[in-house]
DNA sequence: CAATTATGATAGTAACACTATCTTGCAGTA
DNA sequence: TACTGCAAGATAGTGTTACTATCATAATTG
Protein backbone atom coordinates (compact mmCIF):
# COMPACT_ATOMS: atom_id res chain seq x y z
CA UNK A 1 0.00 0.00 0.00
CA UNK A 2 1.08 3.32 -1.06
CA UNK A 3 1.74 6.29 1.37
CA UNK A 4 0.13 9.26 -0.24
CA UNK A 5 -0.73 12.60 0.42
CA UNK A 6 -3.20 14.70 0.04
CA UNK A 7 -2.93 18.28 -1.68
CA UNK A 8 -4.08 20.73 0.75
CA UNK A 9 -4.90 24.39 -0.53
CA UNK A 10 -2.08 26.70 1.51
CA UNK A 11 -3.95 28.82 2.49
CA UNK A 12 -5.01 27.04 5.10
CA UNK A 13 -1.79 27.17 7.08
CA UNK A 14 1.50 29.29 7.50
CA UNK A 15 3.78 26.34 7.45
CA UNK A 16 2.43 22.81 5.48
CA UNK A 17 2.14 20.61 9.14
CA UNK A 18 2.91 17.37 6.85
CA UNK A 19 5.83 18.47 6.32
CA UNK A 20 7.39 18.06 9.73
CA UNK A 21 7.83 16.04 12.78
CA UNK A 22 5.77 18.75 14.63
CA UNK A 23 3.53 19.86 11.95
CA UNK A 24 2.10 16.64 12.09
CA UNK A 25 1.60 15.83 15.20
CA UNK A 26 -0.26 18.94 15.59
CA UNK A 27 -2.90 17.51 12.82
CA UNK A 28 -2.69 13.85 14.80
CA UNK A 29 -3.12 15.46 18.26
CA UNK A 30 -5.65 17.96 17.14
CA UNK A 31 -8.28 15.30 15.66
CA UNK A 32 -8.15 13.37 18.90
CA UNK A 33 -8.44 16.48 20.96
CA UNK A 34 -11.38 17.84 19.12
CA UNK A 35 -12.83 14.79 19.01
CA UNK A 36 -12.95 14.61 22.33
CA UNK A 37 -13.48 17.73 23.60
CA UNK A 38 -15.55 19.40 20.48
CA UNK A 39 -14.26 22.34 18.96
CA UNK A 40 -15.12 25.21 21.23
CA UNK A 41 -13.46 23.62 24.16
CA UNK A 42 -10.23 22.92 22.12
CA UNK A 43 -7.66 25.75 22.44
CA UNK A 44 -3.91 25.78 21.41
CA UNK A 45 -2.85 25.61 25.05
CA UNK A 46 -4.45 22.30 25.46
CA UNK A 47 -2.74 20.90 22.78
CA UNK A 48 0.73 22.15 23.11
CA UNK A 49 0.51 20.75 26.11
CA UNK A 50 -0.53 17.43 24.98
CA UNK A 51 1.88 17.02 22.47
CA UNK A 52 4.88 18.98 24.85
CA UNK A 53 5.16 21.76 22.88
CA UNK A 54 4.22 25.56 23.01
CA UNK A 55 1.34 28.10 21.68
CA UNK A 56 3.73 30.05 19.82
CA UNK A 57 5.04 27.09 17.83
CA UNK A 58 1.35 25.68 16.89
CA UNK A 59 0.87 29.56 15.86
CA UNK A 60 3.74 28.97 13.17
CA UNK A 61 1.54 25.98 11.70
CA UNK A 62 -1.88 27.76 11.91
CA UNK A 63 -3.20 31.49 12.18
CA UNK A 64 -6.03 30.31 14.52
CA UNK A 65 -8.00 27.18 15.57
CA UNK A 66 -10.57 27.95 13.07
CA UNK A 67 -7.77 27.77 10.42
CA UNK A 68 -7.04 24.45 11.50
CA UNK A 69 -10.62 22.97 11.39
CA UNK A 70 -10.96 24.21 7.85
CA UNK A 71 -7.58 22.41 7.33
CA UNK A 72 -8.97 19.16 9.32
CA UNK A 73 -12.09 19.06 6.88
CA UNK A 74 -10.47 20.36 3.50
CA UNK A 75 -8.76 16.97 4.02
CA UNK A 76 -11.30 14.91 4.60
CA UNK A 77 -13.33 16.05 1.75
CA UNK A 78 -10.30 15.49 -0.81
CA UNK A 79 -9.65 12.19 1.12
CA UNK A 80 -13.40 11.20 0.10
CA UNK A 81 -13.10 12.70 -3.73
CA UNK A 82 -9.62 10.31 -3.50
CA UNK A 83 -11.58 7.55 -2.49
CA UNK A 84 -14.60 8.03 -4.88
CA UNK A 85 -11.81 8.82 -7.73
CA UNK A 86 -10.45 5.10 -6.52
CA UNK A 87 -13.49 3.57 -6.65
CA UNK A 88 -15.02 4.92 -10.13
CA UNK A 89 -11.99 3.88 -12.17
CA UNK A 90 -12.96 2.24 -15.21
CA UNK A 91 -16.62 2.68 -14.59
CA UNK A 92 -18.61 3.81 -17.18
CA UNK A 93 -22.41 4.47 -16.24
CA UNK A 94 -22.95 7.61 -14.73
CA UNK A 95 -25.92 5.54 -12.39
CA UNK A 96 -23.45 3.74 -11.15
CA UNK A 97 -21.23 6.16 -10.65
CA UNK A 98 -23.11 8.39 -8.25
CA UNK A 99 -23.95 4.96 -6.45
CA UNK A 100 -20.58 4.54 -5.45
CA UNK A 101 -20.18 8.24 -4.67
CA UNK A 102 -23.09 7.69 -2.20
CA UNK A 103 -22.02 4.89 -0.91
CA UNK A 104 -18.35 6.48 0.16
CA UNK A 105 -19.98 9.81 1.33
CA UNK A 106 -22.40 7.42 3.88
CA UNK A 107 -20.44 4.22 4.33
CA UNK A 108 -18.61 3.60 7.77
CA UNK A 109 -15.22 5.17 7.85
CA UNK A 110 -12.49 2.63 8.79
CA UNK A 111 -8.77 3.59 9.04
CA UNK A 112 -7.41 4.10 5.51
CA UNK A 113 -4.03 2.86 5.85
CA UNK A 114 -2.63 4.72 2.64
CA UNK A 115 -2.77 7.98 5.15
CA UNK A 116 -0.74 6.14 8.48
CA UNK A 117 -1.06 9.73 10.32
CA UNK A 118 -4.83 10.22 9.81
CA UNK A 119 -7.68 8.90 12.87
CA UNK A 120 -10.17 8.86 9.95
CA UNK A 121 -12.94 7.58 12.44
CA UNK A 122 -12.07 10.23 14.66
CA UNK A 123 -11.80 12.68 11.99
CA UNK A 124 -15.45 11.65 10.47
CA UNK A 125 -16.78 12.16 14.13
CA UNK A 126 -15.45 15.94 13.95
CA UNK A 127 -16.65 15.98 10.64
CA UNK A 128 -20.16 14.99 11.25
CA UNK A 129 -20.35 17.65 14.40
CA UNK A 130 -18.22 20.69 13.61
CA UNK A 131 -17.94 20.89 9.42
CA UNK A 132 -20.80 23.11 9.56
CA UNK A 133 -18.80 25.49 11.97
CA UNK A 134 -16.35 26.18 9.07
CA UNK A 135 -18.62 27.91 6.82
CA UNK A 136 -21.03 29.53 9.18
CA UNK A 137 -19.21 32.63 10.25
CA UNK A 138 -19.41 36.28 8.94
CA UNK A 139 -15.64 35.53 7.44
CA UNK A 140 -17.60 32.51 5.10
CA UNK A 141 -17.13 34.89 2.13
CA UNK A 142 -13.11 35.97 2.64
CA UNK A 143 -12.07 32.25 3.60
CA UNK A 144 -14.37 31.14 0.38
CA UNK A 145 -12.62 33.80 -1.87
CA UNK A 146 -9.07 31.86 -0.51
CA UNK A 147 -10.62 28.89 -1.65
CA UNK A 148 -10.50 27.43 1.70
CA UNK A 149 -13.66 25.25 0.43
CA UNK A 150 -12.79 24.42 -2.97
CA UNK A 151 -12.45 20.30 -1.53
CA UNK A 152 -15.99 20.75 -0.77
CA UNK A 153 -17.39 22.32 -3.85
CA UNK A 154 -15.06 20.09 -6.34
CA UNK A 155 -16.76 17.05 -5.22
CA UNK A 156 -20.33 18.38 -4.95
CA UNK A 157 -19.71 19.73 -8.65
CA UNK A 158 -18.30 15.94 -9.77
CA UNK A 159 -21.16 14.26 -8.18
CA UNK A 160 -23.78 16.59 -9.50
CA UNK A 161 -21.55 16.68 -13.45
CA UNK A 162 -23.09 12.26 -13.06
CA UNK A 163 -26.50 13.58 -11.78
CA UNK A 164 -26.50 15.42 -15.40
CA UNK A 165 -25.06 12.52 -17.09
CA UNK A 166 -28.43 10.58 -16.13
CA UNK A 167 -30.74 13.37 -16.35
CA UNK A 168 -29.65 16.56 -18.29
CA UNK A 169 -32.73 18.13 -17.34
CA UNK A 170 -32.69 17.54 -13.86
CA UNK A 171 -32.55 21.76 -12.37
CA UNK A 172 -31.05 21.48 -8.94
CA UNK A 173 -28.13 18.77 -9.64
CA UNK A 174 -26.00 20.67 -7.01
CA UNK A 175 -28.42 21.66 -4.85
CA UNK A 176 -29.37 17.54 -4.33
CA UNK A 177 -25.59 16.69 -3.82
CA UNK A 178 -25.27 19.29 -1.17
CA UNK A 179 -28.24 18.88 0.58
CA UNK A 180 -27.55 15.22 -0.21
CA UNK A 181 -23.88 15.07 1.62
CA UNK A 182 -24.84 17.25 4.65
CA UNK A 183 -27.88 15.13 5.04
CA UNK A 184 -25.59 11.92 5.28
CA UNK A 185 -23.69 13.60 8.56
CA UNK A 186 -26.82 15.17 9.80
CA UNK A 187 -28.81 12.10 9.77
CA UNK A 188 -26.08 10.05 12.00
CA UNK A 189 -25.82 12.85 14.04
CA UNK A 190 -29.55 13.05 14.99
CA UNK A 191 -29.86 9.22 14.89
CA UNK A 192 -27.30 9.22 18.31
CA UNK A 193 -28.51 12.51 19.88
CA UNK A 194 -31.87 13.18 18.85
CA UNK A 195 -33.03 10.31 17.29
CA UNK A 196 -36.95 11.76 16.92
CA UNK A 197 -35.68 13.52 14.00
CA UNK A 198 -34.55 10.58 11.84
CA UNK A 199 -35.68 7.17 11.37
CA UNK A 200 -32.37 5.31 11.53
CA UNK A 201 -32.10 3.22 14.09
CA UNK A 202 -29.15 3.62 16.11
CA UNK A 203 -27.77 0.11 15.83
CA UNK A 204 -24.32 0.12 14.99
CA UNK A 205 -24.73 -2.17 11.84
CA UNK A 206 -27.34 -0.97 10.34
CA UNK A 207 -27.19 2.98 10.91
CA UNK A 208 -24.73 3.38 7.65
CA UNK A 209 -26.38 1.40 5.59
CA UNK A 210 -29.77 2.76 6.06
CA UNK A 211 -28.54 5.59 5.83
CA UNK A 212 -27.06 4.84 2.18
CA UNK A 213 -30.31 3.84 1.50
CA UNK A 214 -31.87 6.77 2.46
CA UNK A 215 -29.57 8.77 0.48
CA UNK A 216 -29.41 6.74 -2.44
CA UNK A 217 -33.66 6.50 -2.47
CA UNK A 218 -33.53 10.32 -1.75
CA UNK A 219 -30.96 11.18 -4.87
CA UNK A 220 -32.65 9.02 -7.59
CA UNK A 221 -36.38 9.67 -6.87
CA UNK A 222 -35.12 13.24 -7.26
CA UNK A 223 -33.69 12.95 -10.61
CA UNK A 224 -35.83 10.95 -11.38
CA UNK A 225 -38.07 11.97 -14.36
CA UNK B 1 -54.77 41.39 14.42
CA UNK B 2 -54.67 40.12 17.87
CA UNK B 3 -51.13 40.19 20.05
CA UNK B 4 -50.37 36.59 20.76
CA UNK B 5 -47.52 35.06 23.31
CA UNK B 6 -46.09 31.94 21.80
CA UNK B 7 -45.22 29.55 24.69
CA UNK B 8 -40.88 28.98 25.27
CA UNK B 9 -39.67 25.96 27.34
CA UNK B 10 -39.15 27.29 30.83
CA UNK B 11 -35.70 25.62 30.62
CA UNK B 12 -34.63 27.72 28.22
CA UNK B 13 -34.77 31.14 30.49
CA UNK B 14 -34.34 32.22 34.01
CA UNK B 15 -36.73 34.83 34.03
CA UNK B 16 -39.20 34.95 31.51
CA UNK B 17 -38.02 37.86 29.56
CA UNK B 18 -41.27 37.54 27.56
CA UNK B 19 -42.95 39.36 30.90
CA UNK B 20 -40.62 42.28 31.33
CA UNK B 21 -39.59 45.59 29.41
CA UNK B 22 -36.19 44.66 30.39
CA UNK B 23 -36.82 41.12 28.95
CA UNK B 24 -38.50 41.95 25.95
CA UNK B 25 -35.33 44.38 25.30
CA UNK B 26 -33.00 41.86 25.70
CA UNK B 27 -34.61 39.60 23.19
CA UNK B 28 -35.29 42.50 20.54
CA UNK B 29 -31.76 43.54 20.61
CA UNK B 30 -30.16 40.29 20.57
CA UNK B 31 -31.91 39.66 17.53
CA UNK B 32 -30.49 42.62 16.09
CA UNK B 33 -27.03 41.97 17.02
CA UNK B 34 -26.52 38.89 16.59
CA UNK B 35 -27.77 39.08 12.61
CA UNK B 36 -25.18 42.49 12.66
CA UNK B 37 -22.52 40.78 14.09
CA UNK B 38 -22.74 36.88 14.14
CA UNK B 39 -23.13 34.69 16.97
CA UNK B 40 -19.34 34.24 17.72
CA UNK B 41 -18.96 38.17 17.99
CA UNK B 42 -22.01 38.83 19.85
CA UNK B 43 -21.48 39.56 23.58
CA UNK B 44 -23.61 39.73 26.47
CA UNK B 45 -21.76 42.94 27.58
CA UNK B 46 -22.32 44.19 24.05
CA UNK B 47 -25.71 43.91 24.21
CA UNK B 48 -25.83 45.21 27.78
CA UNK B 49 -24.35 48.76 27.19
CA UNK B 50 -26.66 48.88 23.92
CA UNK B 51 -29.80 48.37 25.66
CA UNK B 52 -28.20 50.86 28.57
CA UNK B 53 -27.60 47.80 30.98
CA UNK B 54 -25.60 45.43 32.91
CA UNK B 55 -23.91 42.45 31.56
CA UNK B 56 -25.45 41.21 35.28
CA UNK B 57 -28.84 42.31 34.49
CA UNK B 58 -28.92 40.20 31.26
CA UNK B 59 -27.78 36.87 33.52
CA UNK B 60 -30.69 37.57 34.81
CA UNK B 61 -32.77 36.46 32.21
CA UNK B 62 -30.39 34.16 30.45
CA UNK B 63 -27.97 31.57 32.02
CA UNK B 64 -25.59 32.31 28.81
CA UNK B 65 -25.40 33.38 25.59
CA UNK B 66 -25.98 29.61 24.08
CA UNK B 67 -29.59 29.50 26.13
CA UNK B 68 -30.37 32.74 24.43
CA UNK B 69 -29.45 31.32 21.04
CA UNK B 70 -31.58 28.36 21.66
CA UNK B 71 -34.68 30.44 23.21
CA UNK B 72 -34.33 32.22 20.16
CA UNK B 73 -34.63 29.60 17.83
CA UNK B 74 -37.06 27.20 19.84
CA UNK B 75 -39.00 30.58 19.52
CA UNK B 76 -38.88 30.41 15.57
CA UNK B 77 -39.80 26.97 15.56
CA UNK B 78 -42.89 27.57 17.54
CA UNK B 79 -43.67 30.16 15.25
CA UNK B 80 -43.35 27.81 12.33
CA UNK B 81 -45.39 25.64 14.04
CA UNK B 82 -48.31 28.55 14.82
CA UNK B 83 -48.31 28.94 11.41
CA UNK B 84 -48.47 26.13 9.89
CA UNK B 85 -51.25 25.41 12.24
CA UNK B 86 -53.03 28.54 11.05
CA UNK B 87 -52.52 27.88 7.25
CA UNK B 88 -54.14 24.30 7.30
CA UNK B 89 -57.26 25.17 9.18
CA UNK B 90 -60.34 22.98 7.86
CA UNK B 91 -57.66 21.63 5.50
CA UNK B 92 -57.98 17.65 5.40
CA UNK B 93 -55.92 16.72 2.21
CA UNK B 94 -52.54 15.23 3.35
CA UNK B 95 -50.99 16.46 0.22
CA UNK B 96 -52.29 19.81 0.49
CA UNK B 97 -51.19 19.99 4.41
CA UNK B 98 -47.45 18.47 3.12
CA UNK B 99 -47.07 21.40 0.40
CA UNK B 100 -48.47 24.26 2.97
CA UNK B 101 -45.72 23.15 5.74
CA UNK B 102 -43.22 23.40 3.42
CA UNK B 103 -44.24 26.16 1.75
CA UNK B 104 -44.25 27.76 5.25
CA UNK B 105 -41.03 26.52 5.64
CA UNK B 106 -39.26 27.73 2.70
CA UNK B 107 -41.27 31.05 2.02
CA UNK B 108 -39.59 34.79 2.22
CA UNK B 109 -40.15 35.71 5.98
CA UNK B 110 -42.01 39.37 6.20
CA UNK B 111 -42.89 40.79 9.60
CA UNK B 112 -45.67 39.08 11.39
CA UNK B 113 -48.11 41.85 13.18
CA UNK B 114 -49.02 38.88 15.73
CA UNK B 115 -45.47 39.16 17.44
CA UNK B 116 -44.56 43.20 17.08
CA UNK B 117 -41.43 43.24 19.79
CA UNK B 118 -40.04 39.84 17.52
CA UNK B 119 -37.99 40.80 13.52
CA UNK B 120 -38.53 37.72 12.30
CA UNK B 121 -36.84 39.00 8.83
CA UNK B 122 -33.38 39.08 11.15
CA UNK B 123 -34.35 36.04 12.97
CA UNK B 124 -34.82 34.38 9.88
CA UNK B 125 -31.37 35.03 9.38
CA UNK B 126 -30.16 34.31 12.26
CA UNK B 127 -32.04 30.78 12.02
CA UNK B 128 -30.25 30.16 8.52
CA UNK B 129 -26.89 31.07 9.48
CA UNK B 130 -26.60 30.01 13.55
CA UNK B 131 -29.35 27.43 14.21
CA UNK B 132 -27.23 24.22 13.85
CA UNK B 133 -24.90 25.57 16.66
CA UNK B 134 -27.84 25.18 19.01
CA UNK B 135 -26.85 21.43 18.74
CA UNK B 136 -23.78 20.91 17.48
CA UNK B 137 -21.91 21.06 20.85
CA UNK B 138 -20.97 18.55 23.62
CA UNK B 139 -23.76 19.18 25.76
CA UNK B 140 -26.93 18.13 23.34
CA UNK B 141 -27.52 15.43 25.26
CA UNK B 142 -28.23 16.84 28.39
CA UNK B 143 -29.86 20.15 26.63
CA UNK B 144 -31.84 17.68 24.40
CA UNK B 145 -32.61 15.87 27.76
CA UNK B 146 -33.69 19.59 29.46
CA UNK B 147 -36.45 20.00 26.14
CA UNK B 148 -34.29 22.29 24.79
CA UNK B 149 -35.23 21.31 21.14
CA UNK B 150 -38.59 20.21 21.49
CA UNK B 151 -39.96 23.22 18.96
CA UNK B 152 -38.25 21.49 16.31
CA UNK B 153 -39.09 17.89 17.35
CA UNK B 154 -42.49 18.34 17.20
CA UNK B 155 -42.72 20.13 14.05
CA UNK B 156 -40.48 17.46 12.55
CA UNK B 157 -43.23 15.17 13.97
CA UNK B 158 -46.38 16.78 12.62
CA UNK B 159 -44.61 17.34 9.25
CA UNK B 160 -43.64 13.43 9.08
CA UNK B 161 -47.11 12.16 10.08
CA UNK B 162 -48.40 14.25 6.70
CA UNK B 163 -46.19 12.14 5.30
CA UNK B 164 -47.35 9.16 6.55
CA UNK B 165 -50.77 9.47 5.96
CA UNK B 166 -49.91 10.26 2.16
CA UNK B 167 -47.79 7.03 1.79
CA UNK B 168 -47.96 4.94 4.85
CA UNK B 169 -45.16 2.73 3.92
CA UNK B 170 -42.87 5.48 3.33
CA UNK B 171 -39.47 4.28 5.74
CA UNK B 172 -37.84 7.26 6.14
CA UNK B 173 -40.53 10.67 7.33
CA UNK B 174 -38.51 11.96 9.72
CA UNK B 175 -35.18 11.60 8.23
CA UNK B 176 -37.07 13.34 5.58
CA UNK B 177 -38.44 16.40 7.14
CA UNK B 178 -35.54 17.19 8.94
CA UNK B 179 -33.53 17.03 5.57
CA UNK B 180 -35.83 19.06 4.54
CA UNK B 181 -35.87 21.54 6.74
CA UNK B 182 -32.44 22.36 7.43
CA UNK B 183 -31.99 22.15 3.07
CA UNK B 184 -34.11 24.82 2.92
CA UNK B 185 -31.47 26.80 5.46
CA UNK B 186 -28.99 25.30 3.65
CA UNK B 187 -29.59 26.57 0.29
CA UNK B 188 -30.20 29.71 1.10
CA UNK B 189 -26.86 30.34 2.92
CA UNK B 190 -25.35 28.66 -0.64
CA UNK B 191 -27.12 30.38 -2.61
CA UNK B 192 -25.30 33.39 -1.24
CA UNK B 193 -22.26 32.72 -0.13
CA UNK B 194 -21.22 29.60 -1.70
CA UNK B 195 -23.42 29.79 -4.70
CA UNK B 196 -21.38 26.43 -6.78
CA UNK B 197 -23.17 24.66 -4.06
CA UNK B 198 -26.74 25.34 -4.94
CA UNK B 199 -28.97 26.01 -8.29
CA UNK B 200 -30.70 28.47 -7.04
CA UNK B 201 -29.89 31.84 -8.27
CA UNK B 202 -29.26 34.71 -5.86
CA UNK B 203 -32.15 36.89 -7.25
CA UNK B 204 -34.14 38.39 -4.39
CA UNK B 205 -37.95 37.56 -6.28
CA UNK B 206 -36.95 34.11 -7.43
CA UNK B 207 -34.97 32.84 -4.25
CA UNK B 208 -37.74 31.59 -1.92
CA UNK B 209 -40.02 30.43 -5.15
CA UNK B 210 -37.43 28.37 -6.03
CA UNK B 211 -36.29 27.15 -2.95
CA UNK B 212 -39.81 25.89 -2.26
CA UNK B 213 -40.04 24.87 -5.39
CA UNK B 214 -37.14 22.27 -4.42
CA UNK B 215 -38.18 21.24 -1.30
CA UNK B 216 -41.53 20.13 -2.68
CA UNK B 217 -40.29 18.24 -5.90
CA UNK B 218 -37.29 16.64 -3.12
CA UNK B 219 -40.11 14.97 -0.68
CA UNK B 220 -42.86 14.49 -3.02
CA UNK B 221 -40.57 12.78 -5.29
CA UNK B 222 -39.22 10.88 -2.14
CA UNK B 223 -42.44 9.15 -0.57
CA UNK B 224 -44.30 8.66 -3.98
CA UNK B 225 -44.18 4.77 -4.56
C1' DC C 1 -45.33 51.34 56.23
C1' DA C 2 -42.52 47.16 55.73
C1' DA C 3 -40.97 43.72 52.83
C1' DT C 4 -39.88 42.03 48.65
C1' DT C 5 -37.81 42.08 44.30
C1' DA C 6 -35.96 43.91 39.91
C1' DT C 7 -32.27 46.39 38.34
C1' DG C 8 -27.98 48.88 38.43
C1' DA C 9 -23.19 49.63 39.80
C1' DT C 10 -18.92 47.85 40.54
C1' DA C 11 -15.31 44.59 41.08
C1' DG C 12 -12.98 40.52 40.39
C1' DT C 13 -11.39 35.94 38.24
C1' DA C 14 -9.86 32.34 35.25
C1' DA C 15 -9.46 31.22 30.73
C1' DC C 16 -8.87 32.38 25.88
C1' DA C 17 -6.79 34.09 21.72
C1' DC C 18 -3.45 35.86 20.47
C1' DT C 19 1.53 38.79 19.85
C1' DA C 20 6.29 39.71 20.78
C1' DT C 21 10.89 38.77 21.88
C1' DC C 22 14.72 36.28 22.93
C1' DT C 23 17.29 31.92 23.11
C1' DT C 24 18.72 27.36 21.81
C1' DG C 25 19.98 23.89 18.81
C1' DC C 26 20.68 21.80 14.57
C1' DA C 27 21.42 21.26 9.47
C1' DG C 28 23.68 22.82 5.57
C1' DT C 29 27.43 25.40 3.52
C1' DA C 30 31.81 28.16 2.59
C1' DT D 1 35.81 24.13 11.41
C1' DA D 2 33.44 28.15 11.67
C1' DC D 3 29.32 30.66 9.86
C1' DT D 4 24.60 31.12 8.66
C1' DG D 5 19.82 30.37 8.72
C1' DC D 6 15.89 28.80 10.57
C1' DA D 7 12.71 25.79 13.33
C1' DA D 8 11.33 25.32 17.80
C1' DG D 9 11.19 26.38 22.73
C1' DA D 10 10.77 29.58 26.65
C1' DT D 11 8.69 33.28 28.59
C1' DA D 12 5.96 37.28 29.11
C1' DG D 13 2.37 40.27 28.20
C1' DT D 14 -2.33 42.16 26.41
C1' DG D 15 -7.07 42.81 25.67
C1' DT D 16 -11.31 40.27 25.73
C1' DT D 17 -14.63 36.84 27.13
C1' DA D 18 -17.64 34.56 30.16
C1' DC D 19 -18.84 34.53 33.88
C1' DT D 20 -19.67 35.29 39.63
C1' DA D 21 -20.30 38.01 43.72
C1' DT D 22 -21.69 41.77 46.45
C1' DC D 23 -23.93 45.88 47.62
C1' DA D 24 -26.98 49.86 46.72
C1' DT D 25 -31.29 51.72 45.06
C1' DA D 26 -35.76 52.23 43.23
C1' DA D 27 -40.27 50.47 42.37
C1' DT D 28 -44.03 47.26 43.53
C1' DT D 29 -46.90 44.61 46.60
C1' DG D 30 -49.02 43.02 50.91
Amino acid sequence: MATLQLLINENLFLRDPQETELGRKIVQDSIAMIDELGFEKFTFKKLAQRIDSTEASIYRYFENKHKLLVYLIAWYWNWIEYRIDYCTQNIESPERKLEIALKVIAEKKDKDPTFPQIDEEALYRIVIAESDKTYLTKQVDEDNKEGLFRGFKSLCKRVASYILEINPDYVYPHSLVSTAMQAGHQQLFYAQHLPSLSDLNNSEDELYIQNEKFLKELVFHAIKN
